[in-house]
DNA sequence: TTAGGGTTAG
């Protein structure tokens, strides 16, 4: 163990090193350049989500005319790989402006914490908010940001608390972003202290993305009516309101109140349109969108209201012209299934345009399980298996269904393959500490468990880290 | 001309 540390001690003292020279030696070099026209022609690009072109654009600058490239040329084009996104070519911008001297500027630092993240690449995010010298409160807020997108709430919440600790102010981006962690985990203490923050302060209180998060949080905490006082005492409600609110009653199987809402909405929506014919101006219409029908078709699945949840979809599709998502074919095919029709639950998904993909298969299953279909779940699970050969629930669920029918044989014989899945080596992250890692998933209860593990996650960010020095150094052709 | 945000099936 002491090796470890001592290995993890070196390697972030190289870190330390490589990274403390490239800022003294080209931190001056960005101040002087002129701001150029080419930005324009990159930013167009970019509002116009036209991110290709951004970097194709911004690769003519780098080969052709590298004097007008500069800090903001950088920006646009990282964001511009963060939208698609692009992840080779992030690297190797994130290379290049290392070369242009402008790794230290924090609104280039914190658009990579960013890029990284959409990568789903928690690690690189992470080291790049680690070389952020001096760390502000948008840094922090990205990197707690990160950690929330990538399901991830724990650390989040972690982090949050450790910026209050280092006395870096939350504005009402972090408390979103903390708050939105909160309802991932169900942490209604910490919650409520945000919304006790909060209220302190006017301008807070005023930002209509907070409330949001706040009504998303109280909800999701199990506090649905202090998720619905909040929103009733809201006088600006935008469509995410309303839709969080939705969303709310739909999870607490209100469906009732759930559609009620969705209802209001829509007689909003109806007065106003009125109100212009007779040259009235009422107030700003709401229309919903597609994540407001994932609250009117949860609301309907976990009501039980079959015909109503056709409808709705026919609605959203006919009359708002909004397009079905995998996510609400999924809501669709939880409909059927929570209603027992698993013959239409399993014609809807052949019929879907696509693949459908795992969660909807399971979902079915899930539900051949409860209703003891043999034959229907024997033909789910190989679907399963193609998409996810090695998800050892699937197998579960089809000895369960055996099991439930006296079949031993067969449920035997599935058992045997599960102990097959799991004789496969779990994911070990580290090379170098194999020996460690499989010590640890062998003993759950060990004593140091929590030690090793923090040993195992210096050592990854450490290893992770060198070789990322490495890869840039490697990347910085474009 | 700059960086970070909320609602989403099981």
């Amino acid at each position: 163990m002491m090796k470890i540390f001592k290995r993890v001690h070196l390697i972030r003292t190289k870190l330390y090193k490589f990274s403390a020279s490239a800022h003294q030696s080209t931190s001056h070099l960005h101040s002087n350049l002129k701001p150029p026209k080419a930005n324009q022609t990159l930013k167009t690009y970019l509002t116009s989500n036209c991110n290709a072109k951004a970097i194709l654009f911004f690769r003519q600058l780098l080969r052709h005319n590298p004097s007008s490239i500069d800090s903001f040329s950088f920006l646009f084009a990282i964001q511009a790989c963060t939208k698609t996104p692009f992840s080779l070519e992030g690297q190797q911008l994130h290379a290049n402006l290392i070369k242009f001297g402008f790794h230290s500027v924090i609104h280039l630092q914190t658009s990579l914490l960013n890029f990284y993240s959409a990568l789903g690449n928690l690690l690189y995010a992470h080291h790049v908010f680690d070389e952020i010298l001096s760390k502000n409160t948008i840094s922090w807020t990205a990197l707690i940001s990160a950690y929330v997108v990538n399901q991830k709430p724990q650390k989040a919440v972690e982090l949050f608390q450790k910026m209050q600790m280092l006395d870096v102010e939350p504005d009402q981006v972090t408390l979103t972003v903390a708050l939105s962690a909160c309802a991932h985990l169900g942490a209604l203490e910490m919650g409520e202290w945000i919304h006790a923050f909060v209220r302190r302060k006017p301008e807070l209180m005023a930002d209509a993305g907070l409330n949001n998060a706040l009504i998303n949080m109280y909800a999701k905490c199990g506090e649905i009516q202090t998720a619905r006082k909040l929103f009733d005492s809201l006088g600006e409600k935008d469509v995410t309101t309303w839709t969080s609110m939705i969303v709310g009653h739909a999870l607490h199987g209100q469906a009732n109140e759930a559609l009620g809402l969705f209802g209001e909405m829509e007689e909003i929506k109806w007065k106003n349109s009125k109100n212009k014919e007779e040259g009235n101006r009422g107030s700003s219409t709401i229309l919903p969108n597609d994540v407001t029908f994932i609250g009117v078709l949860m609301a309907c699945s976990h009501g039980g209201m079959i015909e109503e949840g056709k409808k709705y979809y026919r609605h959203m599709v006919n009359y708002y012209g909004l397009k079905p998502r995998e996510v609400h074919f999924g809501c669709m095919v939880d409909l059927f299934c929570r209603a027992g029709l698993l013959k239409e639950a399993y014609n809807f998904i052949i019929e879907m345009p696509g693949q459908a993909n795992a969660v909807i298969w399971r979902t079915l299953l899930g539900a051949c399980n409860i209703n003891g279909e043999i034959e229907l779940g024997e033909k789910v699970k190989l679907q399963l298996q193609e998409l996810e050969p090695g998800y050892v629930g699937d197998s579960v669920a089809m000895s369960n269904i055996y099991a439930a029918k006296g079949m031993w044989d067969k449920k035997v014989e599935v058992r045997d393959q599960i102990k097959q899945l799991r004789r496969a080596p779990g994911c070990s992250s580290i090379e170098v500490a194999s020996e460690i890692s499989e010590f640890i998933s062998g003993d759950d209860d060990h004593p140091l468990k929590t030690e090793i593990y923090e040993a195992l996650t210096y050592l990854t960010i450490s290893m992770k880290a060198y070789d990322y020095s490495l890869q840039i150094s490697s990347l910085l052709e474009f």
